[in-house]
DNA sequence: CAAAGTAATGCAAACGTTTGCAAAATACAA
DNA sequence: TTGTATTTTGCAAACGTTTGCATTACTTTG
């Protein structure tokens, strides 16, 4: 149907005899020129149909309005439940924002950072791949003083904005909740400690047990992938042979959940058998019976500290060298009835 | 630090003393430029650091390689699911994906839909809002006869690609089931009627109740928003007074996992007294006890079906009037123990 | 009423690509 | 060697904006 229809401001400036620099200006509020004219423009852009080309005016202006973002995943609860506070706020700012996926594959995000430098996007914001342990594809960015922002996963030793959990101290809180509430044998479920976040949260799970005079042992720590499957077979292990442990610290909700159900599955009682915390409070850990004790990370104030962060390098872009500083978000245990102590536990089953 | 160093083909075809054309050309791998030539290129464009700058190549080719997609939210489950299939096949297909959320505004959709327009998406993606009756804010996408994709929420009377679940069996299914499962008075929690789907639905589950000589009562469904707010007032309106329903069918799981909390607190069995349906098949159903009954959507195929079918009219923009059909994606009825028959569960919970 | 100041508009270049057409370089044939 | 076919390269315009600077059109003031 419609064949060259696309109107542009040399039309409207043709259609009211005006310059397109006029047009352009108007369209743009720019002081300068009379409301009269503004107006005129404005009623004849409405008229014609016009629409403004965001292509055209980020090249010229070589800005374009758009930020990327690179997530793991954006099915995972933690990711998601950022995801759509960037936008959300990101919309309010005007910016829209190209989400991908590195599906925790290197090759992947590098290939994505390119992609998104090319796209010229006024900014990135990044999670990396659990495998990420070198980050030069990033300098493009660095290197053309482009806003970047880390957030959770974040690099070691590279210098760049950083907003992150308390890893450490979250580490340390659920091992000390499960301490009190009277495990003397914890197992830990960890990441694979390539990613620096559950390096720390190894480091807070020692530390407490280290204030508490228990002994930590090699084997009764994992490092996998924390999926599904994964979890599934780490228990297998474990309950292969007496003694079980009392507690587990699982770095992640999908693995605290997994281990809920072999437990129901091999009759072991939580919390009287075994106490459980997670990691991230994905809802799913309140409505799972018993619910799940986890340490929430506030996703909603990470997430808007991230775009606060990049609104303000972005706004600050030509202000010298900006100074990358690390933000440290705080994190809560969230106590549930899974690591409830056993007397309480106890009442409360009947 | 690096001021202009931002390289463009000019710098390199001045480096190599040729022209920009056959720079151009040796970069896109064009056939009739030498294989010297292009590797010449090519080592250059690497040495200077070269990128790509897409803005500039879509605003001369006009197109962005970049999908638009606008869906109410991207954390809520079904969403998420197809979102996130539907950027990894993009990605596949060498297209970026700017998400959006609408957050439900009829408002915001229109924004959405002209900032997608001026950003020049080669296509745009959309499930509704819950309140988007009137269409025409799509026009300016159909007047240009840029690809458009509607997938679940899809509009009713309006000309268009259509990918959607099949609302009404789905609807007919889990009544049915219910029924089969001995429920003589099913209740039916219901999303507001301005979204098509939900009215499908109701279709279904009426002619299910009539197909078993059923009467269907005006008072036993209710439209709402489905949240958990929404899910819990409608609880305590329902078991306000006898006699209680012995089914419910509701059309989402967030409302299905709340009507079971609300009957746990009310020492309601459930199976046994109350059986129930959802929607949409969340994996949260699958671990909250009991488990309940879903009916499942397929998210991935859908995803992959509207990748498909906008790949389709991306490459066969020119070919006339592209012929609008509507696919339907089947459903599932995944049974599981919140609708188990009585005997059956009796059984199981000892 | 002229001069000077201010307000409003226009010119033209630039942003980094791609591409139709023309031109040059090379290969082939007679 | 010349002419023709073929391969390879270059010229220049175009995509739709924005913006520094120049110009014109109005006001104001003495």
């Amino acid at each position: 149907m419609s064949k060259r229809t696309e109107k542009t401001i040399v039309d409207i400036a043709e259609e009211l005899k005006l310059s397109v620099s006029t047009v352009s200006r108007a369209l743009n509020d720019n002081p300068n020129i009379s409301a009269r004219t503004k107006d005129r423009v404005k009623k004849m852009a409405r008229k014609l149909g016009y629409r403004p080309n965001a292509l055209a005016a980020g090249l010229r202006n070589n800005k374009s309005k758009t930020i990327g973002l690179i997530v793991p995943r954006i099915s995972m609860f933690f990711p998601a439940a950022i995801s759509t506070i960037i936008q959300n706020k990101l919309q309010e700012h005007g910016y829209n924002l190209i989400i991908c996926q590195s599906n925790d594959s290197y090759e992947q995000e590098v290939a994505l950072v390119n992609t998104l430098y090319s796209a010229r996007v006024d900014g990135l914001v990044v999670s990396t791949t659990l495998y990420t342990t070198d980050f030069s594809h990033f300098d493009v960015f660095k290197d053309n003083n482009i806003p970047l922002v880390f957030f959770d996963r974040v690099p070691k030793d590279y210098n760049v904005k950083v907003i992150k959990g308390d890893d450490y101290l979250g580490g340390f809180t659920a091992t000390s909740h499960l301490i009190e509430k009277g495990c003397k044998d914890i197992v830990h479920i960890s990441g694979p400690l390539s990613c620096n976040l559950y390096l720390e949260r190894v480091a807070g799970y020692k530390s407490a047990l280290q204030q508490h005079k228990l002994p930590f042992r090699k084997t009764r720590i994992f490092y996998q992938e924390l999926t599904r499957d994964n979890a599934w077979q780490t228990c297998e292990k474990i309950f292969a042979q007496k003694p079980y442990p009392d507690g587990i610290f699982a770095s992640n909700d999908t693995t605290a959940i997994t281990i809920m159900e072999y437990c129901r599955k091999i009759n072991l009682r939580v919390p009287e058998d075994l106490k459980i915390v997670g990691y991230s409070n994905d809802p799913r850990t309140e409505i799972v019976t018993p619910p799940i004790t986890s340490v929430d990370q506030y996703p909603a104030m990470m997430g808007e500290r991230v775009v606060a962060a990049l609104m303000e390098l972005v706004t600050s872009r030509q202000t010298g060298t900006p100074r990358y500083s690390q933000e440290i978000i705080p994190i809560q245990l969230i106590a549930r009835e899974s690591s409830a102590a056993a007397i309480k536990a106890a009442g409360k089953k009947k």
